[in-house]
DNA sequence: GTGAAAGCGCTAACAC
DNA sequence: GTGTTAGCGCTTTCAC
């Protein structure tokens, strides 16, 4: 590794001159045939600064705390830690992961982050949910990803829930399903109540009655699938909204059962958390996808922009050849979801689809 | 945060001194009462040394560099990841970890991760195949994780893929199948391989004969459904090896369509790499759990010990509440799998599942 | 036994 | 415009 001391040493100029320049800071300070002779020696030695040297010095590390729990039980972690992975290189941070197993070594794992100088937290939950932030992370820069803060005063960025479940549900009316069902979670949390919300405030928009048979708040295994099944044969619904693709599951074996078949007898939109619908089913729904690199992308965007106390919208974010979404300066924010449309729901019938035996 | 030099101030010692004792380098250097001092008034100001300060003296940070793809699109990643940063912890250090997007940004991660002093590297693939090591990585120490190294030079912990398969097939053996498919994945990788190995060989081992009609290797979606109805259709088995979730979901539904019940009518074990047998399924089957977790947590092991150049097996791992697995060295290494058995496969009649309609 | 001093690579006042 | 100097927090050699 080539240092300044070296790069200096060649062009017979001190190590000041050379920080400076590198640093770009030589503007109207260094001649300009020294810049650029420094400049090329330091291009000609492969010249790369040592963060380390340099936090050591300004206090200031560039690099990203990533706190969260279950990212081994949960793919959505990936997704969101790439995002956040993503931004952070192109603003030149680096990013520094934990996991916690609930709030047992939380604040040990924080304080270990915190040895490290990380410059702010991201703090992330795999599921949006009401959140008590952790004392210790209160003077230091910090965002909520798929979490909300509970007293309202940290920023965010999470899924507009009641837009989820309110442009699924629309599309299930659009394609002309009568009896429209909700398959959620029985238990308590943001995602759920917003969701539950937005499928109530489509139907109503469409001039339906919201009836509370049609909603099956499910946990998971035999007691869900027979919970599901019940459904099925009180209720005879045309169309799903799924809370998540372990809940759709059920809703494909109970059609499979009845020699249903999904995309063609009846329909299912469904939010798809663990990428499996997109490998295995996916000419035969409309699936929701949740915008995971994006929030972990813009939770970064605006970590930096606290950091570094600067208009987030005024990002320089470097041309590269994947496309990334805009970022706004949302804050706090929720991250619209993406409807991808896979295939046709009920009404139109090129379904890919194994037919019924 | 405080630093030596308070704690020197306060001690009346110099700062040199409060290096050695909290290094624990004092024996027989300084006196046991001053030592005692010095550490009685670390603890009591809350000293943690400042690993950037003592990195940019050493040339060591206690970074691993955990170098994968594919982060994003499979749930695999947070359990391995998980695995190596606990072990990692453990041990002193902190994971750093980059994604890349196949060749094109992997040497540039890798030079970033450098920069930031790394001591070593793992290099992780999210399915067991063979690579060729980046030769940036050359000189450092480095251990694969869940690849093969084509060139066999560099130490990989990977499953043991041959006997994931001959494990689950003698499963199905055992419960009384008497045609056992294989429902496998139509790409050429070291886990294909070494699967279809095991499951002929316990089929050989069974006093059966391998019957290639039983083999189906599907890619996904529509055609991979209407491969397996095939199966179905041509070979009526009773019991199927599935190479992951996503393959035993189309099991799943054409056995549904058919009015037969996993569990009972026809039996599948399945390798779990979504983790969403566990949470739709888990009384119906019997599923292969792959290590990752541990996967993850040996390589860091291994990778510690090629840094410090000391015996892997004696590592004084210190003790938590959670069960971990004891890590024994092994290099280059196949993890075992684990069977997880969450219900009877065929002949046996306790299934959870719902009955035909 | 303990302390003074040098230096890891870098930045930032302040001289000149 | 450029160099000198000091110092971030720590480790390590070498005097005393």
């Amino acid at each position: 590794m080539t240092t300044m001391k070296e790069i200096a040493q060649r062009t017979g100029v001190s190590v000041s001159t050379v920080s400076l320049v590198l640093n770009g800071r030589d503007e109207g300070r260094v001649k300009s045939e020294v810049a650029a002779e420094v400049r090329r020696t330091a291009k000609e030695l492969g010249y790369t600064s040592n963060p380390l040297a340099r936090s050591l010095r300004t206090g200031k590390t560039r690099i990203l705390g990533f706190v969260s729990e279950e990212v081994a039980t949960t793919p959505y972690a990936g997704g969101i830690i790439l995002g956040a992975q993503d931004a952070a290189s192109r603003l030149g941070y680096m990013l520094l992961t934990v996991n916690t197993d609930g709030r047992a070594n939380e604040d040990e794992e924080i304080a270990t982050l915190k040895r490290y100088g990380v410059d702010g937290f991201m703090y992330a939950k795999m599921s949006n949910r009401y959140v008590d932030v952790p004392a210790v992370l209160d003077d230091y820069p910090l965002v909520l990803v798929d979490a909300t803060d509970r007293a309202g005063r940290i920023p965010s960025i999470e899924p507009d829930e009641f837009r989820i479940a309110y442009d699924a549900t629309m599309r299930l009316v659009d394609a002309g399903c009568e009896r429209i069902a909700y398959v959620g979670c029985d238990e308590p949390m943001v995602a759920q109540e917003g969701r539950l919300a937005g499928y109530r405030s489509a139907l109503e928009d469409a001039g339906r009655v919201f009836d509370e048979a049609l909603v099956a708040n499910v946990l998971n295994n035999g007691p869900a699938l027979r919970a599901v099944d019940a459904l099925f044969d009180r209720e005879s619904p045309d169309g799903f909204f799924c809370f998540n693709d372990a809940r759709a599951w059920y809703v494909y074996e109970c059609a499979a059962r009845r020699g249903l078949t999904v995309g063609r007898d009846v329909s299912v939109v469904g939010v798809d958390n663990h990428r499996i619908f997109a490998e295995t089913l996916e000419p035969q729904l409309t699936t929701v996808e949740l915008p995971h690199y994006e929030m972990g992308y813009w939770a970064a965007c605006k970590l930096v922009s606290l950091i570094e106390d600067r208009d987030p919208s005024g990002f320089d974010v470097p041309d590269t050849t994947a496309p990334l979404p805009p970022y706004d300066g949302c804050n706090p924010a929720k991250v619209h979801c993406t409807l991808v449309e896979k295939a046709s729901v009920r009404g139109s019938a090129q379904s890919d689809a194994l037919s019924p035996a």
